[in-house]
DNA sequence: GCCTTGAAGTTACCG
DNA sequence: ACCGGTAACTTCAAGGCG
């Protein structure tokens, strides 16, 4: 017996000669890749009973006979905080719990059937303690290897694993990133029909091109194979790799008789959790659920993730037109074109997977999911496992997910603004209002007193406005969770600040932080939404009208202090920056509110009109920060977007609005000239349902009809990229055409785009100054039917 | 039948 | 499949006028 150290990649289970084995896929300290196997663990779940004796015992050990029970066990456990009557039902095989799980729900002792649905090696983590993306200790013996799995070693583990320190660093992990290129004469490409025709495979260092000869891919598919086997990555990463490369790699395969053979257990890919494709052995991670992430980027193509995130510039790569793939390919003065967008496809991945694993990693390990499964699971699972991991802890019984109807509640304030630009802007904010507030008052489906049972006034929190109560002891679910990530992020904080921002250290633990403060303020998200297993109403109503009542008192009493209190929303307030009344308001809340908060920015100028949640500010190293206006949103022409900022840096840096006018007349003699490039022209917007059931014909429903009809795929969940044309009718949309169908500048509507994109986006600041459309279109046509009204 | 007006539908933002 | 609050656009139908 021996001793391992190994750091968890992947995880999975197998049924061999009838006793299920927990695989566990890592890398060991001295860099060798590792399965270890436990087989001594068994599936369970949980029956509420109503009763337990002799009688009941025989009564569900019959009915569950059929499925192999090997126990059933009386337990301590709560529900929601009240102790309940549990069964625990331990069966030999993870593959009947289905079943089992049904008939136990007809008995009719059993109440409830709770936990049946956790997976089998999820439940092994749980138990264990055991971390993905994580160190861990364990007795292991060493075992056969079977010929086909490519590893160094094969463990079994003589005891679980237990987690070491979660600080320590990940180890050198092998990484390949990869991208195909299908062949599209004919539209879409369709594995039926189109081969692969380039492959491209990253390590980091090399770069390698697969190529199909004479279309035939059966060769290429053979090279793939060969390659991922030569490189071995413990990682492998994509951009969209789970909804198109893997399942059209998959599908050639077939086709070819060739087997995917890319896992380390020797099999193929398979399609698994939350839309992605499981390679045993090794984390099969896809970018692009990562890139849905970043807000900043409007529309996620790969170029442009790549472009943001400073890995590989948009105009220092090779882009080509998606749709003419074959066109380049067939073309042999062309081909070479292809390769090198092929690569700067499969480097840009690479890069992706540089700058984002890190985060990936942590998250991993912090909500417990494997890192292949972190990134393509929703915010709403990723908390949720994270409180699963958390409920076994406190012995808390994991709530079944129930269909609910939605329900509605009140959220937060957003205080009207003064109009107008003010000089010397403090943004004062709370910390984590949300968790805080939880914490402080219990806010937990546990802790909730219903209205029709009697408590001392004295033992339960009230929530204002709302009047829900909440027990102040012992505290909630909810508190325990948010207190220990608020607790683990104080510490990384502190320990960071000893740290070389430099080095890796400081790198990893500023990733798990960041992780830390996602999951906690994503979590009163999820105690709102109505999918949630510890979903409760109340909960997320009186955390909000608990942050109500903290912005208000905290207005109310920055006025007594005579600030001026220029805005706020949800958990900040913009007043004038005058430090020592500053510096009392904040003593106020933390003192008499017991919250914390903190200045959190100063605008040296910033502008209002009379609408909420948009604004712009000069801060004091000169950034110009701007919220909700038209120039951060993804639905307006990039001229517009553009006219607007220019428009916000002279009236916040220059104080001159008629010079700002001069600049945007100076745009709008562009256009009229031709002289704006059609891509500034093209308006995106999602596709958010099924193309059929819109009820109105919006331009970007009429675009992608278009498209539709030209033979191109429209998906719900597409952005759809139009420019308004001359040609069609009255209404906007009969104008509208999917941008690449626009050739030429002489076919924009020029007129729409100058009244109804570039003048309303850059009045929204001017108007305040009392400038007109008129003052923009002076002296132009358009003006004079002004004049006329 | 034409024009105005406001509701409804739609998207993307803020915190 | 995390929440509610919000602005702003386009379409569409109702209502007023004649």
């Amino acid at each position: 017996m021996s001793k391992l150290e190994f750091w968890l990649l992947d995880i999975n289970y197998d049924v061999v000669g009838g006793v299920p084995e927990i695989r566990m896929w890592g890398v060991d300290a001295q860099g060798r890749r590792v399965v270890v196997i436990d087989r001594s663990f068994r599936p369970y779940f949980y029956v509420v009973v109503s009763d337990w004796g002799e009688k009941q015992s025989e009564t569900l050990r019959r009915a569950l006979a059929p499925y192999g029970v090997i126990s059933l066990e009386p337990v301590e456990k709560r529900l929601f905080g009240r102790p309940v009557k549990a069964v625990k039902v331990t069966l030999s095989n993870p593959r009947l719990v289905p079943k089992a799980r049904e008939s136990a729900a007809r008995v009719s002792f059993v109440q409830d059937v709770l936990e049946a649905d956790i997976r089998f090696y999820m439940r092994y983590m749980v138990d264990n303690g055991i971390l993905p993306s994580a160190w861990h200790t364990v007795d292991v013996e060493e075992a056969d290897k079977p010929k086909q799995w490519a590893v160094d070693a094969v463990y079994l583990a003589k005891s679980p694993p237990k987690p070491l320190s979660e600080d320590r660093q990940p180890p050198p992990l092998r990484v390949a990133a990869f991208d195909i290129e299908c062949y599209n004469r004919y539209g879409e490409p369709d594995p039926e029909r189109d081969p692969v025709i380039i492959i491209g495979v990253s390590d980091g260092a090399d770069v390698k091109l697969l190529t199909a000869e004479d279309k035939s891919d059966a060769r290429l598919l053979r090279e793939f194979v060969a390659l991922i086997s030569r490189i071995d990555p413990d990682v492998i990463v994509g951009y969209n790799s789970n909804r198109f490369d893997w399942p059209y790699l998959l599908e050639r395969a077939s086709k070819n008789h060739v087997k995917l053979a890319v896992t380390r257990a020797g099999g193929q890919p398979a399609p698994s959790v939350y839309g992605h494709y499981s390679v045993t052995g090794r984390a099969n991670v896809d970018l692009y659920d990562y890139a849905e992430e970043i807000y900043e980027v409007k529309v996620k193509s790969l170029e442009n993730v790549a472009d943001y995130l400073g890995v590989m510039k948009k105009d220092e790569r090779v882009l080509i037109d998606p749709n003419l793939i074959y066109a380049y390919w067939d073309d042999p003065q062309k081909r070479p074109t292809l390769l090198r967008y092929a690569e700067d496809d499969v480097k840009s991945t690479y890069g992706l997977a540089e700058k984002t694993l890190p985060f990936g990693i942590q998250l991993s390990s912090i909500v417990g999911l494997p890192l292949d499964q972190v990134f393509a699971a929703s915010v709403g699972n990723r908390v949720e496992w994270h409180l699963i991991r958390q409920a076994y802890l406190y012995g808390e019984l994991v709530p079944n997910r129930v269909e609910r109807g939605y329900e509605t509640y009140k959220g937060a304030i957003v205080l009207k603004p003064k109009p107008g630009v003010h000089q010397n802007v403090a943004v004062i904010d709370f910390s984590s209002m949300y968790p805080n507030i939880m914490i402080r008052y219990n806010v937990s489906p546990d802790t909730y007193v219903p209205p029709t049972e009697e408590v001392s006034e004295d033992e339960v929190w009230v929530a204002p406005e709302v009047g829900h109560r909440f027990r102040k002891h012992p505290p909630g679910f909810y508190k325990k969770v948010l207190e220990r990530l608020l607790e683990a992020r104080r510490r990384i904080r502190e320990k960071l600040k000893e740290l070389d921002p430099e080095s890796p250290e400081y790198r990893i633990l500023y990733e798990r932080q960041r992780a830390i403060k996602v999951i906690a303020n994503a979590t009163y998200g999820y105690c709102g939404w109505s999918g949630a297993r510890w979903y409760k109403r109340e909960v997320a109503e009186a955390t909000t009208a608990w942050g109500r009542m903290l912005i208000r008192r905290t207005i109310e009493y920055a006025r007594k202090l005579g600030l001026n209190v220029i805005y706020g929303d949800t958990d900040s307030v913009f007043v004038n920056y005058d430090p020592d009344k500053v510096e009392k308001l904040i003593r106020y809340v933390e003192e008499e509110l017991g919250f914390e908060v903190k200045v959190d920015k100063v605008y040296k100028k910033v502008f209002f009109t009379e609408a909420k949640k948009r604004y712009c500010g000069l801060l004091e190293d000169g950034r110009i920060d701007v919220v909700g206006l038209e120039a951060v949103r993804g639905d307006w022409a990039e001229i517009s977007k553009e006219v607007q900022e220019k428009v916000i840096e002279i009236v916040l840096k220059e104080g001159d609005p008629w010079k700002a006018v001069e600049y945007v007349k100076k745009v709008i003699d562009e256009l009229n000239a031709g002289k704006v490039p059609l891509e500034k022209l093209i308006i995106w917007k999602t596709l958010t349902k099924e193309l059929d059931s819109y009820e109105v014909d919006a331009p970007h429903v009429v675009a992608a009809k278009q498209l539709l009809e030209a033979g191109y795929r429209v998906r719900k969940g597409m952005k759809i990229g139009y420019i308004i044309t001359k040609r069609g009718g009255e209404k906007v949309s009969s104008r509208a055409r999917p941008f690449f169908l626009v050739k030429s500048i002489d076919e924009v509507d020029t007129d729409y785009y100058i009244r109804r994109q570039i003048v309303p986006a850059a009045l929204r600041i001017l108007s305040y100054f009392g400038i007109k459309e008129e003052h923009i279109l002076g002296g132009k046509k358009q003006a004079s039917l002004f004049d006329f009204f």
